[in-house]
Parts: C-alpha cells; structure tokens; sequence
DNA sequence: AGGTGAGTTCGGCATGCACCGAACTCACGA
DNA sequence: TCGTGAGTTCGGTGCATGCCGAACTCACCT
C-alpha cells in the first residue's frame, strides 16, 4: 500500500524534536522566517535548513519569499489538525503520572492560539456558547453558520464573505487537547480570533501562543456572546500544582 | 512545554516502518499476538517485542494475555484518529504526482474497516444517508442518535443498549482520507459494521482492511439506508489507471 | 563594485537505534 | 517432570540521520 509509506514519512518528520520545535512554533499561526525557527529550535541555521527544505518537499510546510527572506508556514490546516490530535494521543500518555504544570502551561489551558483560531477553555466556551443559541451548528462538513449567527457575528466585525467560497473549512470543529472539547476552526474560527485581537479583547502574552483576556475582553465576552464566570484568566487550580 | 516532548514521542513511535506495519495492521479493529504482527512487520521476533513494548508503554496499544498468547490491539479510539489524521496529511503530500492505484488500494477506497467501523465511499455514504434523513445529527460532542434514528438501527439490529454509559465516544464523526469526508466512528459506527458483517452484508477481503459488498448486502443497504448506485464494488476509475 | 546578512550546499563526524542470533523465562500440557 | 512454543533479554553490528563549520550563492543596499 502506497499511503502506509508516507504515513511513516510524515509521522517521521514531526518525530524529531528539532522539526517538531518548529512546526509548534508555526502552530501560532504566524509566518516565520528560517533564522528565527533555527533559533527556536536550538540549532545551527544549516541544520534548520534542511529541516525546512524537508519539511517543505513533504508539504507540511509551505514558504513565501519576501525580500531576501524566507517565511514558513503550516501549509494546511490538516496539518494543524494533526499535529493537534498527535497532541491529544501524547496527553493520554502520562495519565497518571505527575503531570507538572507550570504557569505557562496553565495559561495555555485558559486560553491559546490554535494554528489561527482560538482554543483552550476560552475557544471551547465560546464555540459552546455560539451553539447553544443555535449561531452555529455542527452538520455534515463539520459545521455552518445559521443566520441569527450570521447576524451576531457580522454585528461582532467578523466578515463572513468568504462564507460560500469554500463551504468545506469554513467552519470546522477542531478537538482540543486540553479541554478534549470541540472549538471553532475554520475561516469563522479565524476571523472570531481576529476581530478579538482587534477590539483588545485579547493580546498574546509575549511571543507565546497563549492568550490573555483584557478587561474590556471581559466584558465584551459577556455582552456579545453571553460568557461569565469563564473563571480568572488563570484556573487556581492549575496554579496549585504548579511548579 | 511538556507536552512537546510527548509530540516527538507519538511521532517518532509511528515514524518507523515496522512499528507502522504493526498499527496499521491493528486499525483493522482485531487483537493480534506478538508472533503475528512480527511476521507482518517482516521483523524477527525480538524486534517486533522490542516495538510492542515501547508501544505499550506509551499507551499506543494495550495488551491482553490469554493462555500463554498476548493480545495486542489499538489502546483508544483517539490514537486510531490520530493514524487517521496523519494518513490524511500523508495524501495531501504527493498531490498531482502519479499515484499508482492497484486494484488493492481501489478495493480499500471503495470500503474498508478504520479500526472497528466502516470508511471508504461505503462508510461515508452510509453517514450521508443516516444524516440526510435525520437519523444522526452532528453536534456538540460529536455526534448522536435521533428518535427516529434508534428506531431505524434497533431495527437493524444495532445495540444501542450503551448509548447513555458513555455519550462522549458513543457517536463520533471520523474524517475519512479517501473521501475527505465525516463518517461514522464511535459505538454507533462499531454497531453498523458489526451488524453488516453479522448479517453477511459484508465480507472481509482476505486479511485486509477492505471489505466487499455481497448481493444481499446491496440489496440490504438499499432497502435499510436507501442506498443505491454505490457504483460497483470497485470504481472503474480505481482500476483505470490501476497497476 | 563591494559589503552585508539570509539561506544553502558540502564533507565529515557522532550517535541513536533498528535489527538479529543466542540464550533465557514462562505458561501450559502430556 | 520434562517438552514445547510464545515471548523477552542481552550483546553486538551496521546503517541512517541529525548535527556542525566552512565555503558558497543570492538578494539587496550603499
């Protein structure tokens, strides 16, 4: 069987820390360029090179050049979504056993980028939220928008235009690892996190991919999608254990 | 991060040709002993305990010990997803290039086993039939079972006695790599095809993970899911370009 | 034209690990 | 109690590949 090789070529590929490095730090959504995933990776700049090129010719990746750089990013989100259910297969791993949980960790599980969408207890509150009062439902292809969803999301400054282009990503559910609840991928999942971003509701902590909720976040979340009590941006609980 | 670690873990355990065989092997749904899935990874029999017990100890399968036999099968659903997704990135990778087709891989696209239930042009269609006609709506969780959907398959003669034990993987949607599309996945996917088989709707092609339509089994589906014109057992398209 | 900084190619090194045969344990049955 | 057949442990071999420094290309700027 032809596909059982490139099974083990892709699972192969994200099998080495330094690649998988990588394409967790493009897992943010943003385009980098080779210096900066060689930095992040720990290695010299010819060795994420070939990395790169690699990863590139199997199609995990995908490179847009722009002046004398270079700039890397997931090439689909199929690989977003497996590099997420890998994920979700490792947390399974360590059931038991003491799972250390740092600060960072627990801002993660508050709220994170997931590729160019929201996850985390925050994208999972909100998808839930949205389906509740039927603004999306989930069907066949992996979801639509109803049209009081519409409504509520253009009144929001999510621009649903693309909708009828590409029925297939526009909104997909995504499982995700922490919470092992659905959250919104997709164009709709992507314009949510932006439109966020752009209100202030939300901002980066630093270069991670965790999110934090601002004030103003906080009420807006709970005018526009009916979201309270999402706890304080960081769950004490996470921050007991911590390490 | 912890959970990176863990990533290249899963990946590099799935990146190896001989441990693939072994998982892929396995996606069939059935228990298979070390002795056997050593001969079909082609590997001596310390190699292939040296990789089952690595797969075990990261929870990738489990095993079962019967008279002086150990039982080896895919340990959860989620990590059967997980080769799913991957295999699903792997076909995006050599899109335009020549993809030889066998008669196999056609036999495999028409109707196959993923794990414990069916996938292929068969699976999905059986999905599609069972969503079209409100028997099975996607929602939050993934996935449940209407009224008139618990009518149609208890008639059919699917238990749906576990239904409220475990609701989470009860019903799930699974995407299917050949058809890029949802099908059914969970106890209500493992049902259908257990009763197909029972009823000898469907029959194993030899030890693969394809299956094959009988003539009662064509007759059966119309009447059952008014399924109809699944093609022929093969799509002559497959078989074209076959090798 | 020469300088600079990003990225690649090349050669060589080192280590990890997949693999096997031989010897071992263990469960079961005669 | 011994034989048999499944599975494991151990020691050793060899290949694959991740890694780097040095030298190179290439784009852009002054």
């Amino acid at each position: 069987m032809v596909a059982a090789a490139n099974l083990v070529e892709v699972a192969a590929l994200v099998g080495d820390t330094a690649r998988a490095t990588m394409l967790s730090a493009l897992m943010g959504g943003q385009s980098l360029t080779g210096s900066e995933l060689a930095f992040l990776a720990r290695v010299s700049r010819p060795t994420a090179s070939e990395h790169l090129s690699r990863m590139v010719e199997a199609r995990l990746i995908s490179v847009t050049r722009k002046r004398s750089y270079r700039y890397y990013r997931i090439s689909s989100p199929l690989v977003a979504c497996m590099l997420e259910s890998i994920k979700l297969v490792a947390a399974l791993e360590v059931p038991q056993r003491y799972q250390p949980r740092s600060a960072r960790d627990a801002a993660l599980r508050f709220g994170r980028t997931c590729y160019d969408h929201l996850a985390g207890r925050l994208g999972v509150a909100i998808a839930d939220s949205l389906i509740a009062c039927d603004c999306i439902v989930l069907g066949e292809d992996g979801g639509d928008v109803t049209d009081a969803g519409a409504k509520l999301l253009t009144e929001f400054g999510v621009d649903l235009s693309q909708k009828r282009r590409n029925r297939r990503i526009f909104c997909k559910p995504c499982l995700d690892w922490s919470e092992r609840r659905y959250h919104i991928a997709g164009h709709v999942g992507a314009e949510i996190q932006r439109r966020c971003m752009e209100l202030n509701w939300l901002t980066r902590v630093d270069d991670t991919r965790a999110v934090q909720l601002t004030t103003a976040g906080q009420a807006g979340l709970r005018d526009t999608f009916g979201l309270d009590n999402l706890g304080l941006q960081v769950d004490p609980l996470d921050l007991k254990v911590g390490a």
